[in-house]
RNA sequence: GGUGAUGUAGCUCAGACGGUUAGAGCGGCGGAUUCAUAACCCGCAGGUCGGCAGUUCGAUUCUGCCCAUCACCA
């Protein structure tokens, strides 16, 4: 029985540029609906740009254009993008519509109805040179804990800690550079922490395959345990100016970005119900028979897997069938780095020359149902898809082509329906099927290059070449060309989810109607002709990728570093998807930017001090720490916690010298503050165990300066 | 610091309700072949399954601790 499926990806935000973190999502959520679509169900992909927040808003402001205009320009960007890429939206639409408005004021009023809105007052910074409250990200300022400077208002990067804007020292406005001022300011929050919202969570968040098991797991950790309440409110709301819907009834306040981005996903369909003649409510009313599933990063699991679900319920809508989260990607290993070149976006991948289904294959051949990370090895990228796709899969079409275009005038001899490499295909085409349906695509993908193997085996079993040299052997080379291209079709049905291009290609190569999963059950009849082979596809020049590493290298870091904003503020993660990666990218730049040597003033940065041990002690609670007060000629001793209970006894240290960093930020922890370090020399490799701690010649004094 | 995940051949990954010689693909080496954009086929080498203990007749698979990486949290 077809199945009526509705598909979402994340929305990306119209604040930046696709890359390739953002496209292991979407290549994973177009090869599920291709594989639906070709299994005759009734599958829509709809997405949308996430176009609204203050970062829109004011970036539009800095190129001196409109937010219309910009996301009007930066959907246009990201279409040619997932276009370039193959993923095929049914729609791909945006926040900023009407369809969207609409759903958003109706689940708003219906939350209100329901009791679930509250209005409060609270104290906010507040610009007043730019006359606009300020998101936490958007305030700079002296971290309350440890002193560094220039840190945003939520935590420090320096230290860790984090805090609320209110509790920053000498803050500025990130904006105007103004200072700001505290100012009060009704705001709309959406009661999650009422008890319909906790039970129904509770109660969702459990449900068979709503979530993957490790995502449950930490929805138990958000939600806390049976009777304990830790879900807060949600602020929902923000204050003029701001660039998004504007909350009914309720003049100068607009829906937060990250109530309507996951609206967009009902707006974008709406728009396309109205389009394709769909009845809407079929589909969103609260007993729908039909499915509905997200796909989406792990770092917005809390959005998906909390707010959308309980906004949905008590808004008289049906809930996501699953949620299907993912890991993210790394390259080489590591977090992509724009200094490395790895922070590669999808658009310098295309401009470079490469063939986007190399891409969709090496993802989906790496593509568990997990929420693992996925590595893109680019040495790994070239010999894989070299060997699997252009090695394995298209050289079968390209060693039987030539006989039959040739000899037999393109017309195939039937097939041998008993054929054992084919009927393998046959019999493993419904397993493969289970694989890709549980989005088990890498088990899928070793399954078929296993029979790929399997019908190259044959090949060379068969020696069409020596049988095109003996007379009479006519039928034989005829049949033994006419299988293989069977083999190669068979395969094609199962790669067509991830090689759309290529499957089109083979249709019209074979001259046969577009491939369904079905087609893996039949077989080419004898005297079907074929067109003229010409290659399907290259390999890859590993220089190409080379070249694309340089070139990311070269353009990307001036123009993204001024073009990317601070994200959204409040709440969890306050990234969008694949903001997330681009932000950690940029910080990991400016430690990979550094040499190999440091300076004499890098150097003299380190405040290191000879330091008595006046007090040592065991830390309750603590498997490795020691406290120790350390005496460095201040008027009070220092309190640090060190990680060498491993080696010493507290009992040991008591009125030893050592060396410590004085100037380290000092460090909130669990135990208390630690305001600095002690140096321990140990084995980085760990075959000699143990930790050293230093002391210093005789005739040292506590507070002495190292240097 | 806490919680969770991961750590298996040079690379990317499977797998094992604990049990005879731990697997695949790629890469390397050797052979064969020439239909195929030097692809394909056959074979070989390569791992103390992160480390240390424990449970067990037996652990890489279970338990504990440690190390490393990653994520979330504080």
């Amino acid at each position: 029985m077809a199945r009526k499926i509705l598909v979402t990806s994340a929305l990306p935000y119209a604040n930046g540029s696709i890359h390739l973190g953002h496209l292991v999502e979407y290549i994973q959520t177009d090869i599920w609906v291709r594989f639906q679509k070709m299994r005759g169900h009734e599958c829509w992909y709809v997405c949308a740009d996430d176009t609204h927040g203050t970062p829109i808003m004011l970036r539009a402001e800095k190129e001196g254009i409109t937010p219309e205009q910009l996301i009007e320009r930066v959907h246009g960007e990201h279409s040619r993008d997932f276009c370039g890429f193959l993923i095929h939206f049914d729609n791909y639409y945006s926040t900023h519509s009407p369809e969207t408005r609409e759903c958003a004021n109706l689940i708003y009023g219906r939350l209100k109805d329901a009791g679930l809105i509250e209005v409060r007052t609270i104290e906010q910074y507040y610009d007043p040179v730019k006359e606009m409250f300020l998101p936490d990200r958007f305030i700079k300022g002296e971290c309350p804990k440890c002193g560094a400077k220039d840190q945003y208002g939520d935590n420090c990067e320096a230290c860790g800690a984090a805090y609320t804007p209110n509790e920053l020292k000498h803050p500025y406005s990130a904006v105007s550079g103004a200072q700001p001022v505290l100012k009060n300011s009704d705001h709309y929050f959406f009661k999650l922490s009422a008890p319909q919202c906790q039970a129904f969570l509770r109660r969702w968040t459990r449900e068979e395959g709503r979530l993957q098991p490790e995502a449950a797991n930490k929805m138990q950790e958000w939600l806390g345990a049976e009777g304990e309440n830790k879900l807060t409110d949600w602020d929902i709301s923000r204050d003029a100016p701001y660039f998004g819907f504007e909350i009914p009834g309720a003049p100068g306040k607009y829906f937060y970005v990250w109530l309507d981005a996951p609206i967009g996903y009902m707006g974008s369909f709406k728009n396309l119900c109205a389009r394709e003649g769909l009845d809407f409510d079929e589909w969103f009313k609260p007993d729908s028979q039909t499915e509905l599933y997200h796909f989406i990063g792990k770092d917005i699991l809390y959005f998906h897997a909390l707010f959308w679900p309980a906004e949905l319920a008590h808004a008289g809508f049906r809930t996501p069938s699953r949620i299907f989260a993912h890991g993210f990607l790394t390259v080489d290993g590591a977090k992509m780095s724009k200094s490395r070149g790895t922070f590669i976006t999808a658009e310098s991948y295309l401009a470079q020359g490469l063939n986007p289904e190399w891409l969709r294959y090496y993802f989906a051949g790496k593509l568990t149902n997990t929420l693992e990370d996925l590595d893109l090895n680019l040495d790994d990228f070239v010999a894989r898809v070299n060997s699997d796709l252009i090695g394995k899969y298209v050289n079968i079409a390209s060693r039987a082509a030539g006989f039959i275009s040739k000899r037999f005038n393109g017309q195939l001899a039937p097939a041998d329906a008993n054929l054992p490499a084919i009927r393998a295909i046959q019999e493993a085409a419904p397993r493969i099927a289970e694989l890709f349906e549980a989005r088990e695509f890498g088990k899928a993908m070793r399954e078929v290059m296993a029979l790929a193997d399997g019908a190259n085996q044959y090949v060379d079993s068969v020696k069409p070449w020596e049988l095109a040299k003996q007379e009479g052997k006519e039928a034989e080379l005829h049949a033994a060309c006419s299988n293989s291209l069977n083999l190669f079709r068979l395969l094609t049905v199962l790669l067509k989810p991830v090689l759309p291009a290529v499957a089109e290609k083979v249709e019209a190569f074979l001259n046969i109607a577009p491939l369904v999963w079905d087609d893996a059950g039949t077989l080419l009849a004898g005297g079907h002709t074929i067109q003229p082979y010409q290659h399907l596809m290259t390999r890859i020049d590993p220089k190409q990728v080379a070249a694309l590493v340089e070139a990311n290298k070269a353009s990307l870091a001036p123009a993204t570093a001024a073009a990317t904003l601070p994200a959204k503020s409040h709440g969890h993660s306050r990234e969008r998807p694949g903001e997330k990666q681009q932000n950690e990218a940029k910080a990991a730049q400016a430690a990979a930017e550094s040499g190999p040597h440091i300076s004499i003033d890098d150097f003299m940065k380190v405040d290191l001090r000879v330091a008595k041990i006046v007090e040592a002690s065991h830390v309750e609670g603590a498997d490795k720490l020691v406290r120790l007060m350390l005496d460095i000629g201040e008027e009070k001793p220092r309190q640090v916690f060190a990680g060498i209970k491993a080696a010493y006894d507290p009992a040991q240290l008591q009125g030893r010298l050592t060396v410590m960093v004085a100037n380290l930020a000092p460090r909130k922890m669990k135990f208390g503050m630690s305001e600095g370090m002690v140096l321990a020399a140990s084995d980085p490799e760990g075959r000699t165990g143990g930790l050293y701690i230093l002391s210093p010649d005789s005739g040292a004094t506590p507070g002495m300066r190292i240097k």
